[in-house]
DNA sequence: CAGACTCTCATTGCATGCAATTTCGAAATG
DNA sequence: CATTTCGAAATTGCATGCAATGAGAGTCTG
């Protein structure tokens, strides 16, 4: 996470962090009008650093400007979420496919490689401990990040962090949804499948082939998704869970601004 | 352009919207260091909103934050713009699939039809005017404006923005530059029927097939580019054209960051 | 003569004060 | 009783002043 580019830390970075914590812990609750007199004195800088913060934010997309001035916290219904992993879904299958029509040196796949041998370990143990669990996320983010230095596009790497700004749409959300869920294991072996399906891919340069199976990956989260929806206690672990609009139609798909 | 969500007229949108034409025409130079006090001086504005107007074109990819501090002109060079342009010709593949899985009622593709019939006359003209072309980027605009309305997806929506805040991007940046070009009927021709077969296998609810085309569509913009690459006259014609780096190694393709 | 160190200047980043706009509330009228 | 209009307070947006960090040039030493 953390997209943004440099990392000095300066007030106006101080402010970014912080207040994207209060935000996805849901401190600050969507709908509200964030003041910003208030949000200074909390964050414990100036209003300049502050409002620098707030435009960030708000191009990450968790924050939307009013018109008369001002912001509000978004919120999100499930139609949303669901496209957002659709659209991450339909990037990383881009990147898989320039991955595979540009991949010069098979040994570029080396690190690609790494990331599916680290996660073996998790699937092929019986009861995994949430120790394991931790192990896989972070080699799952590494295989995807290095999915994306494959593709060799800086156009598509600004594309891909804008749209995992909103933290529902990151490759692992929802991986330690399920580890509370008895049909984990089956859902793991299914997502492991499908990495090394998609690193074969691309060593045989079969391009249509790995956007294919990168988008069918991201349908996995989708599933899951499904599935937190409907068990608040799993919700709860998901990480901008807060930012979910709660109790509203879910079929509602209207909101088109 | 310009997806900005509001537009109140206050100094930040000034300085926003003055300096974007500044960096697009060329006057501040790529690569060139831009210096805040002069620029505000420049733009008739104070530093404050001047900054928030820097951080604004830096999200938008246009502007590149230092790591010291300060920002610095981003130039573009042509495997960048191949590939923005087959961004947005997967985002927009999944506009077009999205409004066939997704559409309701056939008489919601009233305006979508409404558009392609604008864009008729100059392709059916034998000998088109300026004045037809301009008319036909308008329609195209809208075309690709109300097809983006049907798949009814606000991610998809700010994703689509985020990838046509660069000018040379957007859907009708290299129609004006085939204005003088000998085989520009037949661009015209090939890219009116796409534009009709998308709309045909929307209506038929042909998803994959809308995809397809529609990722087709934008090759042609592709194709565009590398003819105006080589000619510099035609190159001037493009909106963004100041930022694309000249004079390069065009098979560079390492700068991966 | 080359390299490194220091001093100085410019530029960015931050804080505070002020003005303008908006919003909320209350009162008055239809 | 609802609606509209006017007013006051709060909040945003903007400008300027100051401090801190980084760059560059000049000089001194090895």
């Amino acid at each position: 996470m953390s997209g943004d580019a440099s990392a000095r830390p300066g007030q106006q970075m101080k402010a970014v962090l912080r207040l994207r914590e209060l935000l996805l812990s849901g401190e600050v609750g969507p709908g509200e009008r964030v003041a910003e007199i208030p949000l200074a004195a909390r964050l414990g800088v100036s209003r300049t650093p502050l409002r620098l913060a707030l435009s960030t934010l708000a191009h990450e997309g968790l924050l939307e400007m009013l018109p008369g001035g001002g912001f509000v916290v978004r919120d999100f219904d499930p139609a949303d979420i669901a496209d957002a992993i659709e659209l991450r879904g339909v990037l990383e299958g881009t990147a898989a496919r320039l991955a595979a029509e540009r991949l010069g040196d098979p040994a570029d796949l080396a690190p690609l490689r790494a990331a599916v041998a680290a996660m073996e370990p998790l699937v092929r143990t019986a009861t995994p401990g949430l120790a394991d669990f931790e192990r896989y996320v972070v080699a799952n983010e590494i295989f995807h990040a290095r999915l994306l230095d494959l593709a060799d596009s800086p156009m598509l790497r600004r594309a891909m962090a804008q749209a995992m700004a909103l933290p529902f749409a990151s490759p692992s959300s929802f991986v330690l949804a399920q580890a509370d869920l008895p049909e984990s294991r089956e859902i793991l072996v299914l997502a492991q499948a499908q990495h090394r399906a998609i690193l074969e891919a691309i060593e045989a340069r079969e391009g249509t082939r790995a956007e294919a199976l990168a988008r069918e990956h991201a349908r996995l989260a989708k599933q899951n998704l499904k599935l937190a929806l409907g068990d608040a206690a799993l919700l709860a672990t998901v990480p901008g869970n807060a930012l979910i609009r709660r109790g509203q139609s879910q079929g509602a798909r209207k909101i088109a601004s």
